[in-house]
RNA sequence: GCGCCUCUAGCUCAACGGCAGAGCAACGGACUCUUAAUCCGCAGGUUGGGGGUUCGAAUCCCCCGGGGCGCACCA
């Protein structure tokens, strides 16, 4: 708190620093008990920006804001050195003061500046004082305008890199270990989708960005670690929606000697956690209606709610005409190349899962539908997998995970000849990944978490662009 | 990718077939305790772009572009 500067003209005059001894919030912590019209003696200095400018002669007042809140400015002539520089200040304007706490004789805990330097000037305006942004348009583009002038999408992304944060502290809490694999894969596998493709000059090869780690992940337990995860960005080429940008972040688990009922344990724990911790409990609103997250949740099989929704017995061993009929009947038809299973997964995606509000644990889907999980141990053709439904959608997917290479690579030699039939999102042979296995995966369950929605349904957002910080965009028309 | 809606001053919005306007911001001025300060003054536009209908188009029609929502696909 040396010299300031005092030459607002021009960026050669911003300095590279400025020490600031206060956060806004600061100070109405420290000062609170101040009476009106009394002065503290005590000097701070504060930075931020100028949002709010009341010139009123030979004095003026200034609402400064930074991240932790605001503070009023109180300037005056004689007083505030540069006092005609400080009434020229624009909105937007990011300036260090310095000054003593004081509270006005009308009651606003204010500083009165003694000196202050500009540290930014703002040449683009934030918009409208009091209504700030609304044009969806400015907010996805420019971002850090939306962030600046609204609370609200400030604070449901800092909710959502909390949400991340809390995360990796409770799996340390329990024990695992954070790690991260490729992005740039050989074969796009571990999960259904169309990869985006890329270009490695040197190798000369194409390359794709991951749609998913799971591979890669349970080759990590292969080598010996026992509880992992990694938190990170997949790709997929898809369309763009309220619900999907194309790259997102995703949550996966493995932990060696567990299984899926493990995972289901786990993930209500979690998600409750990240509920109390977020909100204010276990019970969260979301679009108007009320979530109860707390553990247990209910737990229902695949099947059952079919049988319920079509209100009649279902089996995977049926004849498969008679599963087409009972399908087309309900509304959903049916591709030729569809087995059983596959038939009775569209049934559940078309006419049943958006109607759960959940939350809820879907269980045991057809193996046909779920090529890296192991087959259950008592239903025949079905796997130990769930999907835990919240309002509406898919949060998470798990599995008792497949660690038999013989049988992973006749699953993948299926994939193999659904993509030749025309299934772009087939899965491709992944021979590194059959050789991991072949070295022995111990029984494990793994666990995937779409971050993205999670955090859309901790901060009760209907559009993913506002837990994302730069949302994928069309091209800027020239 | 398809359908519906939308785009007006820097921002938020009016005008909905008959002279493109307001508030805020900007700019000039007044004001020594304001709270979205107030008051006076001054500016601000190819109404997203292009074409058409009409005596006359921001307004009606067509094409293109951006955005929103829904469908499809998925998480």
């Amino acid at each position: 708190m040396s010299s300031y500067l005092t030459d607002v003209q021009g960026a050669e005059s911003i300095p590279y620093r400025f020490e600031r001894t206060h956060a806004a919030l600061e100070i109405s912590q420290l000062f609170g008990e101040v009476q009106p019209g009394e002065s503290t003696g005590h000097t701070v200095s504060v930075a931020g920006r100028v949002m709010l400018l009341r010139v009123q002669g030979k004095v003026a007042f200034a609402k400064l804001v930074d991240s932790s809140g605001s503070i009023q400015l109180f300037v005056q002539h004689g007083v505030t050195d540069g006092f005609e520089r400080f009434c020229k200040l624009s909105l937007g304007d990011w300036i260090g003061a310095r000054g003593e706490v004081m509270r006005t004789r009308r009651g606003e805990l204010s500083i009165k500046v003694v000196d202050f330097v500009v540290l930014a000037k703002a040449e683009a305006s934030f918009g409208d004082k009091w209504k700030g942004i609304s044009d969806p348009d400015i907010r996805w583009r420019q971002r850090e305008v939306d962030l600046w002038s609204s609370k609200t999408s400030r604070n449901t992304l800092f909710k959502r890199f909390e949400m991340e944060r809390l995360t990796r502290q409770w799996l340390f809490d329990q024990g695992f270990v954070e790690v991260e694999t490729p992005i740039l894969h050989q074969v796009a596998g571990g999960a259904l989708a169309k990869p985006f493709v890329t270009h490695h000059n040197a190798l000369g090869e194409d390359l794709y960005l991951r749609i998913a780690p799971e591979l890669y992940l349970k080759r990590l337990v292969v080598g010996g670690f026992e509880k992992v995860f990694e938190i990170g960005r997949v790709f997929r080429n898809e369309g763009l929606s309220p619900r999907h940008n194309p790259e997102f972040t995703m949550l996966e688990l493995y932990e060696a000697y567990a299984d899926y009922t493990d995972m289901m344990s786990l993930t209500e724990e979690l998600i409750a956690y990240l509920s109390i911790q977020l909100s204010d409990g276990p019970v969260v609103s979301y679009q108007g209606r009320e979530l109860k997250l707390a553990p247990p949740w209910r737990r229902v099989t695949l099947l059952e709610l079919v049988e319920e929704k079509l209100g009649s017995a279902v089996d995977l061993s049926m004849p498969l005409e008679e599963l087409r009929s009972l399908s087309r009947k309900a509304g959903v038809r049916v591709e030729e190349w569809w087995g059983p299973g596959k038939i009775v997964l569209e049934i559940y995606e078309q006419l049943i899962e958006s109607e759960l509000w959940g939350p809820v644990f879907v269980c045991d889907y057809p193996e046909e539908v779920s090529p890296l999980a192991r087959a259950h141990r008592s239903k025949p053709a079905m796997t130990e997998r769930f999907e835990a439904i919240v309002a509406g959608r898919e949060l998470a997917n798990a599995f008792s995970e497949l660690g038999d290479p013989i049988e992973q690579r006749k699953r993948f030699e299926r994939q193999l000849s659904m993509r030749a039939r025309g299934d772009e999102e087939a899965m491709s042979m992944d021979e590194s990944y059959i050789r991991a296995l072949e070295h022995g995966l111990p029984p494990t369950a793994g666990l995937g978490i779409g971050m993205d929605r999670l955090a859309m349904l901790l901060t009760d957002t209907s559009n993913i662009r506002e837990v994302i910080a730069f949302p994928t965009l069309r091209k800027t028309p020239d």
